[in-house]
DNA sequence: CTGTTAGCGCTTTCAC
DNA sequence: GTGAAAGCGCTAACAG
């Protein structure tokens, strides 16, 4: 392996040199700035990154810690993430908790011994966790929450505001005359604030609640959509939690015999190509998560480099796009079937 | 911040004994081990893997190199790396090419600065490019190669057999009276050799080819393929070479006012539950990507802990699934309307 | 501007 | 079994 030592004999000139070329230190002569580069061409030097990170102790790279990797939205956080990080010299560290909250502090407990500079979560479980994790030993490790709802208090947080979005999808059912609504969600992704929100939404349009399943497996979903479907007293609407229960759902619709919007309207919480190619396309409530992450990303890096000037939390709004999956009850229209 | 010094102070044992325990080193005394133990837990140490990293030259970490993160079947195989690697104790670190060459370039030689112990590669462009990056320098980067149809000479590949599932599909489509096939493809996803074993099985069906449509953007398939059938000579089938281009497709087919599978056939590569959902559902040609690339991974580990007994490649098949998507040539049917 | 030097925290001989 | 000591390759502080 060829060292800075190696570098220096060749440029007759000592390893502080070399080094301090290295890092663009602006008091270096350029013509031995030059002959330095020659030897580090000519030799085809690379500086070892183990070396230069025990030194200076910071490794350049940034773990992202999924709550679930299987999400659909997961892929363009990666992408957020990996593009912002790409863009400063970081790398991107990819973990998956698997909806699995000791997993989770499982892999902060790993970040922090790879002595990661910092960290984007999407937490699973009581964040509480997450910041015990963080926190624990001397130095905490800087870290951005990606945000459910609301910012938290120690932790800066890119928060996802599904409030507005959430209300307006409510209000789009309810002056349609939906009262009864189902809300499936897979037990990876249960928000618990997302809950709450939801209720008050729900009530504030006057109706009284939302039946909610959780399902294990997301094609337990389409079983479960079904028998709500052809119960006695089936919901109108139907919502999918989760952007990757949005196709079992539509299975389970299906094979209660009915069609949205006809029959019941869907709304999914996530949004990809797919639901434009439906006839009609589904309606859905999300967030630009390539956009999110990255600039969750670029915040955290900020912080690392001791931007003060840094903002303490980053918000996107979701939005909620009427497309064709949402429509009057059934009971509404009566007989005649338009359309 | 607690080093192993301070572990060993405590401890009352040298620096070196507290190391041994560290790596289970056989020859410490229970007494002498339990002692450590404690004053480890007591301070809350942990190992600093940076230092760690520069003495024994290892990072415990591999790359992992897109071609394109954007293409559906990342996820999976982030997935599946991320798996494999977190069950021995490796890290992933995630990047993207973005379909350019010199983007993937530029992340290899990153990584070696990393010191990343190994390379899981899915290639974009030549070959060769990935492999004089690999190995530049005096010890080449133990790299496995996402196949595409072939082992490579110099690298372990993990190899996607797409031959006998592309075999099946044309037999399908040619058994139904398709002769005249048009395939879209996305400039990030350029699989040349998978070209020319396309070509081949079609020249094997009794076509003589098929028109080939490259996409720059994925949405562009829309317009794509709604002029494709609203030519003169419209293709009777039509397969969508990338799997994020699907939906496009459907709703390009959609666009020329046509339906399919009556007025035209239509195969996608690659796999989502998405495709079950339509109705009727979608024919596809997929591998598994996540158990690919998770056992793309696997080797790569055996590889890196020097086991002599690990494979020099390893390969999973494509498989055609017959859904709904397919049917016979409209010219076929005459009029009657079947269905 | 440049050379010299002292470690960063850990693993690993080499003695005892 | 255990301790002492020599670095891994690099950065940064200090002289000059």
């Amino acid at each position: 392996m060829v060292t800075i030592r190696d570098v220096a004999k060749r440029a007759q000139v000592s390893v502080g040199t070399v080094s301090r070329v290295l890092n663009e230190h602006p008091k270096v002569r350029p013509v031995t700035r030059r002959v330095v580069l020659q030897a580090i061409e000519e030799l085809g030097y690379r500086p070892n990154a183990m070396a230069r990170n025990l030194r200076s102790s910071r490794t350049d790279v940034i773990g992202l810690l999924f709550h679930d990797l299987a999400q659909p939205m997961a892929i363009r956080s990666v992408r957020g993430a990996e593009e912002a990080a790409s863009a400063s010299g970081y790398g991107v560290l990819v973990t998956d908790a698997q909806g699995d909250a000791d997993k989770q502090e499982e892999h902060i407990r790993r970040l922090r011994e790879r002595r990661a500079d910092g960290l984007i979560v999407f937490p699973v479980g009581p964040r509480t966790s997450v910041v015990n994790a963080v926190s624990e030993g001397d130095a905490p490790m800087p870290t951005v929450l990606i945000g459910q709802t609301a910012p938290h208090a120690f932790l800066p947080t890119a928060v996802v505001d599904e409030g507005p979005a959430v209300e307006e999808a409510i209000g789009h059912l309810a002056s349609l005359g939906h009262r009864r609504i189902a809300v499936v969600t897979s037990r990876t992704y249960t928000n618990q604030s997302r809950g709450r929100m939801f209720q008050a939404a729900l009530r504030r349009c006057g109706m009284d609640g939302a039946t909610s399943v959780v399902v294990e497996e997301w094609q337990d979903a389409v079983e479960v959509t079904r028998d709500l479907l052809t119960s006695d007293d089936p919901p109108t609407a139907i919502i999918a939690g989760t952007h990757g229960l949005a196709p079992w759902v539509i299975q389970g619709i299906r094979a209660a015999g009915k069609r949205y919007p006809d029959d019941a309207s869907f709304v999914a919480f996530g949004e990809s190509d797919w639901a434009l190619a439906f006839d009609p396309p589904l309606n859905v409530i999300a967030v630009d998560f390539y956009t999110h992450t990255r600039d969750a990303a670029a915040l955290l890096i900020r912080m690392l480099k001791g931007d003060e000037s840094a903002p303490r939390n980053v918000s996107h709004q979701s939005v909620y796009s009427r497309r064709g999956s949402v429509g009057p009850v059934p009971a509404l229209k009566h007989s005649g079937e338009q359309r």
